[in-house]
DNA sequence: CGGCGTTTTGAGAGAGCTCAACATCGGTGG
DNA sequence: CCACCGATGTTGAGCTCTCTCAAAACGCCG
């Protein structure tokens, strides 16, 4: 769901872009709060340093997802965010994203289902990581990930980048998929993969 | 974050109660949407069939938890729910709930902040589970959990039920805290465990 | 005491990870 | 048009780590 769908023109219209070199932090854990973050290019790292020093990811957001939702509803962030290979962002002012859902109901309902359905994906990433075996992993993604005829599924990216969804090696997605194609359980085409009931 | 903390009292007057049987469906695909549950005890799973008549779990909520917070902005239900063992839930009618939010945009504010906090609490599970060691995986946990000192991590239930969570057997578990113990990066006690800078 | 669930330790096997080599594809520039 | 290059895709072989199965110690409660 991108951005343009919910968030009101007039919060739209005070987005404010800003480019982070390699590196860089574009916030800090204590520091007040601006508003919520959407990714237009690169990766935006949320971390914590704990006590002795080492950095504990919670997150990392790609291009087109949001993040620091929170900061709406907290004074200070809560970790870090840097990008390591360089990133865009676009800030949307947490006055204004507030206002505007105080405003104006519709807004606010559109904003708590987006988030609502943000949470039942990641429940289902989550389920899908206590499937041990790959194969079964990939096919509960499949499954899940079916267009309306419940048997073609739309790839966005790269294999590779499935595989991290996946939380496996892209080597083991390789194989996993080559196996399933073999047996006759699915179809592989150029950007689609086709489930055969057998 | 308990539903007596946030969701309005004249809301909260209105929860229905229902006892589950094992194996019973609370609401099936296609369901009119009644509302959001909360599970008072036992668990309740939510599945999908998919196009070969196999199930595929998306989520399994457990006592205190809400779930089908989307189905306030679906008119029907988009998975089915179910419980193997039994279960006693409460249900909180969807109009009371959504027109509560539009009269009281304080209302609203809060269960967005709840749904924003379980996003990142998901999020930050999500990427737990990309660290394939167990000894790894278990300093990520400690080291999120760990309290205002920044040392001390309460456990609130059994180490299984730990393990549960933090996608290992209880075996693997067991071992890595006994390994992180005998090198002393850890100190175990009854219901907690102190780390130690080394 | 007896029973049940949690905690703990042991041994073995399997599955995915790691490292490595190679194929394939798309884009770039001579 | 072709050579080159980088990234993706693919396959192979070995190893490590966790899972699985098993057994026993421990703690709690009736």
């Amino acid at each position: 769901m991108a951005i343009k769908d919910w968030l009101p023109a007039t919060v739209q219209a005070a987005g404010v872009e800003r480019v982070l070199a390699p590196g860089q932090a574009l916030f800090r854990l204590g520091d007040p709060t601006a508003g919520i973050y959407e990714v237009l290019q690169g990766e935006v790292q949320m971390v914590r340093v704990d006590a002795s020093g080492r950095e504990i990811i919670l997150y990392v957001a790609s291009a087109s997802e949001i993040f620091a939702e929170a900061a709406l509803f907290s004074p200070v962030y809560r970790c870090d965010a840097v990008t390591k290979t360089g990133a865009t962002v676009r800030l949307y002012p947490k006055a204004k994203v507030l206002s505007a859902f105080r405003q104006n109901p519709q807004a606010a309902e559109s904003f708590m289902a987006i988030l609502a359905r943000e949470i039942m994906h990641l429940r289902t990433r989550l389920e899908q990581r206590n499937i041990r075996s790959a194969r079964d992993r990939v096919r509960h993604f499949l499954a899940f990930n079916a267009g309306t005829d419940g048997r073609t599924v739309l790839l966005r990216g790269t294999l590779k980048d499935l595989a991290g969804e996946l939380g496996l090696t892209h080597e083991a997605l390789y194989r996993a998929l080559a196996d399933l194609a073999a047996e006759g359980e699915i179809k592989r085409s150029k950007n689609k993969i086709v489930l055969r009931n057998h």
